[in-house]
DNA sequence: TTCCGTGCAAACCCTTTGCACCTTT
DNA sequence: AAAGGTGCAAAGGGTTTGCACGGAA
């Protein structure tokens, strides 16, 4: 899972993985473009792009949010989904389960309004249409 | 939080809205546009996402995934994450928290890879910012 | 008669990609 | 030298928006 063989070394990448290891808030590309700048400052947004999508392969950090589209539900009450990480379906699960609740102590001077739970797995048609998916291992999507 | 007096109906939101409220999975934008194509021809994407957005604000469909904009983390091992609704950081909250167990009834047939929980709210500089959020109703952003 | 909603197309914005040059191995 | 990585700029793809027309109130 970590950086295959055929991979090398870069100064980009090395201060991309610093400075965003360094955070403990989570910027998007160009918020660390931004900060990545004032270490290289001809450093480009692109490159940028293909080392935090390098790194998420390597399993190194974590990309948030939707894998993809954005989708919509004509239930307007929150709920838990799941989303195929094959085909990009998304269903409904579980809907009596209810968010974990947080203690004081976990809030950080947040106020909390919602939750959104989103499991990620295959759906019955994808774990059908291929045997790869048969197994535990989790295919190369996000 | 229902359709502000100055709306008006009109046929496409209706259908838009049916359509939405008849599937039990969550199209994106375009996937809606096509079947509602199949009974008005003639509506445009445009169109679309101008009622899904009209539809989100009023409270009757929901959005599915984060707001905005992706989002990186240099910590690999995936957990729990807090977005702020107005200004959009986001930061990690109860670390030690578990996603929810699933029974097998729950699944439908899914193949569960991993969780994402992520709690929305106002972060403590936004809540001094504004006076306006510091009661319990959230603001307009989604 | 208002003025909100629509269709159309262009504009936007974030992200990805092709290419020639540079750097690591 | 070979092959991956970079900067730059253009292309892509989803979403938003300006405008003039159509339709609900």
């Amino acid at each position: 899972m970590n950086a295959p063989s055929g991979q090398r070394a870069s100064r980009q990448r090395e201060v991309i993985l610093r400075e965003l290891c360094g955070l403990r808030c989570h910027p998007t590309a160009d918020e660390l473009y931004d900060r990545v700048r004032k270490t290289l400052p001809r450093i480009s947004l692109g490159t940028v792009y293909r080392n935090l999508e390098l790194m998420t392969e390597n399993g190194l950090i974590l990309k948030l949010g939707p894998g993809e589209r954005r989708r919509f539900d004509g239930n307007a009450h929150p709920h838990p989904h799941v989303r195929c990480l094959a085909c990009g379906r998304v269903d409904d699960i579980a809907p009596e389960l209810e968010p974990p609740a947080l203690t004081d102590a976990d809030l950080q001077g947040y106020q909390i309004i919602g939750c959104t739970i989103e499991y990620t797995g295959i759906c019955p048609d994808c774990r059908q249409a291929s045997p790869a998916f048969l197994g535990t291992v989790p295919p190369g999507e996000d």
